[in-house]
DNA sequence: TTATTTTGTTAGATATCCCTAACTTTTATA
DNA sequence: TATAAAAGTTAGGGATATCTAACAAAATAA
């Protein structure tokens, strides 16, 4: 049985090494950094959790999940997901009240409460955040990330991120009425001069190609296609 | 912000020194074996919440919670009832299952989530064991507890206990079909015998005074007419 | 390629919570 | 009341998880 501590350090590579970025290793001063505590501490826990041979780490090198570590990160964070989902859900909590509460909820041992949960909230794909919710089989398809630029007419998506971290670039995302976790509508595309109509939050505005990739976003029609393709398989 | 261990002393004192018996006050060793840890432990725990007002120890002495004390082990009390009576009533645990769950989830740290999750349960007064759901305010009503041979003709009652610890009564207990947490209905009280005439499980039987007088019960109908009572005065 | 900065490690400490073993005080018994 | 038993305390230590300060290695810049 893994203590708390243990658990948020293998959700943390996790999110370091598969959903913030496309490194599949992390440093020991970013994942102290994540976790907010110092460089000495985490590296105290990434010997011990290469003991329990949870974690790839050798001295002065990247550490990664092995797949044992992966599997429970993966644990963790499905129930992070559908904690979130019942609070938003069923105790009416907001999108941005319900992340702190997760946090504890996430370490409660009952396969049996995480199974009815799941059952209670009729199995959901996504927490309030829009974020995977990974299945009991312990698979989390990570989002297809791509740029704004990229994205289908009449798709919808969810900026995730910038490209472009100027503030000239940033002062602009604001001026279109654009911030991260927004969800966006692709209207059209002018063949004419290949601006993107979009609309956010019900207004409408046009971007051009050039600002589009450095829009990051994630596209949730495609995910919704890939959740059902999957339980087709199942 | 109390610990986790600091809540659970807490809890434990109050059940020793409210619940369990008439005592207002437990000694290390007691106190201790309801914890599961040495006398030693219990009393370095003691020494701290002393230090932190929350009990009343002087050495060699016996422990009692102070206003403070007890308002945050009612608390704790509160929270694991209404988990008990989410599991139970939301999610299909059976009573036996809830309360090694409620064990843990009793010390998430959320007000709000504490208000919601008794409006989802429709402001509940007992968990599924019968026991009494303090109230948001923090009263907690002891449950008016007394002998089968004390109760009326008609109630509904719970067997908590037994007075006479022999084996012979105990195996006479067994054969009526009584054990702990039962649900006895008291059909009548002949008065040609004295004998009482009770049904337990859908069984009926026939016992006497003198049996009767060992059995410690708390008459349910009284709890919930105590509830009602306190509702009107709110 | 040498120097500087960044990254990572180690040693030594603290706080919490738990233990065993030895001791002291209180209570019960003879 | 003297003694034995029960209850309670203390000393000293282990595990976990954190820190600071000093040090070592790797990466970057000059
Ligand atoms: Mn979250
Ligand atoms: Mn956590
Ligand atoms: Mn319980
Ligand atoms: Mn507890």
């Amino acid at each position: 049985m893994l203590s708390t501590t243990e658990e948020n350090y293998l959700k943390a590579l996790l999110q370091l090494t598969l959903e913030q970025s496309p490194k599949t290793e992390a440093g020991t001063n970013g994942l102290a950094a994540h976790l907010g505590v110092k460089p000495a501490t985490a590296n105290d826990m990434l010997k011990k959790l290469k003991e329990k041979k949870l974690i790839n780490y050798e001295k002065y090198g990247k550490s990664s999940l092995t797949a044992q570590g992966r599997k429970l990160a993966i644990e963790v964070v499905r129930k992070h997901r559908l904690w979130e989902t019942f609070l938003y859900e069923k105790l009416g909590f907001t999108w941005d009240e319900v992340h702190e509460v997760a946090e504890q909820l996430e370490h409660i041992q009952s396969q049996k409460l995480i199974d009815r949960l799941d059952k209670l909230l009729n199995y959901p794909s996504f927490d309030p955040h829009g974020d995977i919710i990974p299945t009991a089989k312990g698979e989390l398809k990570m989002p297809v990330k791509k740029t704004l630029n990229e994205e289908e007419v009449g798709h919808n998506c969810k900026m995730i991120g910038v490209k472009d971290n100027s503030a000239a670039f940033l002062q602009y995302v604001d001026k279109v009425g654009l911030s991260m976790h927004n969800h966006i509508k692709v209207l059209a595309r002018q063949t004419y001069d290949e601006l993107i109509e979009i609309e956010v939050n019900g207004k409408q505005s046009s971007v051009s190609p050039r600002f589009a990739e450095n829009i990051v976003i994630v596209c949730e029609d495609c995910e919704k296609k890939n959740k059902k393709t999957a339980k087709k398989k199942a």
